[in-house]
RNA sequence: CGGGGUGUAGGUCAGUUGGUAGACUGCGUGGUUUGGGACCACGAUAUCGGGGGUUCAAGUCCCUCCACCCCGACCA
């Protein structure tokens, strides 16, 4: 009947993902971050709640980031949220780009304040003060010094949970050396770390390189980034490796007498990982049957669910406590609630990404076996209870190479390769990263943003480039200096 | 910050020419169920985004502010 049609569809709006990933990206996104319980927002526009499961998944990103940076001598500190106005403005380029969209603290209870404090949009300012009384010798270098926190920047743009908030949490390093060949020789140590962490753990592609004059960190000399592309169509930077050259040590007077007693300016370096990658990981890996979390970074790898009949109901609850048990190592949740369906359990936890799913019914107590299913391709597999942690073992190692070869398979298929401008705009009309030549002077890369709306270049290559003699530039035509990834950007 | 759209129960939405608040879902209690979103009964839940105005009467018309969504300039 009609009317049982119409209860119907409501019932699977409410509870499931109302459209497809392919459909409408940015409603699955929404859907998948508010339904799952990763985020929910807050009466601050633009500015999320991490809810446990996102946060405990940024505390294991954080952990093992963490553990990297301080095997590699670099030590946490905390420094205050709040920084005066007459700091933030010491390096004119750092200023420039971030004071629009700086927050600031104007009044204290019912009195003004004498100076504005701004909230820190990120820190080196309100650091580098500190550097400079600190650093007075090349015996105090290098000083390697990084903190995890929170910063705003009041982004005029719709805020998107996790990919664009106005307040985000993310490390930020800041390193002095006394050289410059050492701060650079940190980039590839620090850029390591970062995408060994994407790899390994977010299962996420990068595509890794020098960003142009123009996209260069406010401040900086060169900034090195890691692309993603979304898929959407849309690339998005990751994490950055920031060198400064001795820009803020000039702006902030940060020197030191070297082993021949001469003053000299010193070398830093920035990089920041943001909890903005925990976006882009859900967006990559999800489908439309919810979140999908690579199981190394899940906080319940697994998921059991008792099936539940009236006269085998004891029994099988004993075994899928007795698997709970087991099981410890995976920090599994069993669901014994009595009041939902097996069918409707399902759904739910597929939803939450939980990456193994382990079922028990009356018919598998006889043959002490259970049913797994793998959260990425949903296959189920019959297993021995005894082979249950061996092969538990298995699928997480397979589900993650496995997310990772899909999420390199996307990065790769819309990655293309061109030499003109008009394959240049197809490309991108049709949502791809391109990879072309470029004379590298930005004029050229404003002409295109004019002609082919939100284009920009993301990134070079540091290695494994394509020969650059001899091609021209795809917007002036002149002599081109170098192959960049271009695309729309989120 | 510019252009467009939307705000009614926790969620999704209905609400006719203005006449005083509805559905489904979810939530609570009890019972029957449970191998891919089961069912029955009872129950709680709305300053109709906020403020102001027009009117005998406003969810409905007008003004204003706010929030959210989409598209742009900016950005991790």
């Amino acid at each position: 009947m009609a009317h049982n049609k119409k209860n119907k569809n409501i019932e699977k709006e409410e509870l499931g993902l109302t459209v497809k990933k392919n459909d409408d990206f940015s409603e699955w996104y929404q859907q998948i971050i508010i339904k799952s319980e990763l985020a929910d927002y807050s009466p601050v526009s633009g500015c999320i709640i991490f809810r446990p499961l996102a946060y405990a998944i940024w505390e294991k990103i954080k952990e093992e980031i963490d553990k990297r940076f301080k095997k590699a001598g670099i030590k946490n500190v905390y420094f205050p949220l709040l920084i005066p106005e007459s700091l933030l403005k010491k390096e004119a380029n750092h200023l420039a780009g971030f004071s629009p969209e700086v927050a600031w603290v104007t009044e204290a209870g019912n009195s003004k304040l004498n100076e504005r404090l701004a909230i820190r949009p990120t820190s080196e300012t309100i650091m580098y003060h500190s550097y400079s009384k600190w650093i007075r010798s090349w015996k105090d270098l290098p000083l390697r010094y990084n903190q995890w926190n929170n910063v705003m920047r009041w982004e005029f743009k719709n805020p998107v949970p996790f990919l664009r908030s106005r307040e985000f949490l993310w490390n930020e390093g800041h390193t002095v050396f006394a050289t410059k060949k050492e701060a650079e020789d940190e980039g590839k140590e620090i850029i390591g770390i970062y995408d060994e962490i994407l790899r390994e753990y977010m299962a996420l592609p990068s595509l890794i390189g020098k960003k142009s004059k123009g996209e260069t960190f406010a401040g900086a000399e060169y900034t090195i980034s890691c692309e993603h592309y979304l898929p959407n169509g849309k690339a998005i930077q990751g994490p950055d490796f920031h060198h400064d050259g001795q820009i803020f040590a000039k702006a902030y007077d940060i020197k030191f007498l070297n082993k021949d007693g001469k003053e000299e300016y010193a070398y830093q370096n920035t990089f920041a990982i943001s909890t903005r990658n925990l976006g882009i990981m859900f967006a990559i890996h999800s489908d439309d049957n919810g979140l999908i979390i690579p199981p190394k970074l899940a906080p319940n790898k697994i998921v059991i669910i008792p099936i539940l009949f009236e006269d085998s109901k004891s029994k099988v609850l004993k075994k899928a406590q007795e698997i709970f048990i087991k099981l410890q190592e995976f920090s599994p949740i069993i669901d014994d609630r009595e009041d939902y369906s097996a069918g409707w359990k399902y759904h739910e936890w597929e939803l939450k990404g939980i990456p193994i799913r382990v079922e028990i019914g009356p018919k598998d107590l006889a043959n002490e076996q259970i049913i797994l299913m793998r959260r990425d391709t949903l296959e189920k597999k019959k297993v021995k209870i005894k082979d249950l942690e061996k092969e538990i073992k298995i699928i997480i190692e397979e589900m993650q190479k496995n997310l990772y070869k899909t999420a390199e398979k996307l990065l790769k298929e819309n990655i293309e390769i061109v030499e003109n401008f008009n394959s240049f705009k197809k490309s991108i009309e049709n949502k791809k990263i391109v990879y072309a030549p470029w004379c590298t002077e930005e004029k050229c890369a404003k002409e295109l943003k004019e002609k082919i709306e939100g284009v920009k270049p993301l990134n070079s290559p540091l290695d494994k480039k394509r020969e650059i003699k001899g091609k021209k530039c795809i917007i002036c035509n002149k002599e081109a200096r170098d192959y960049f990834y271009f695309g729309k950007s989120y």
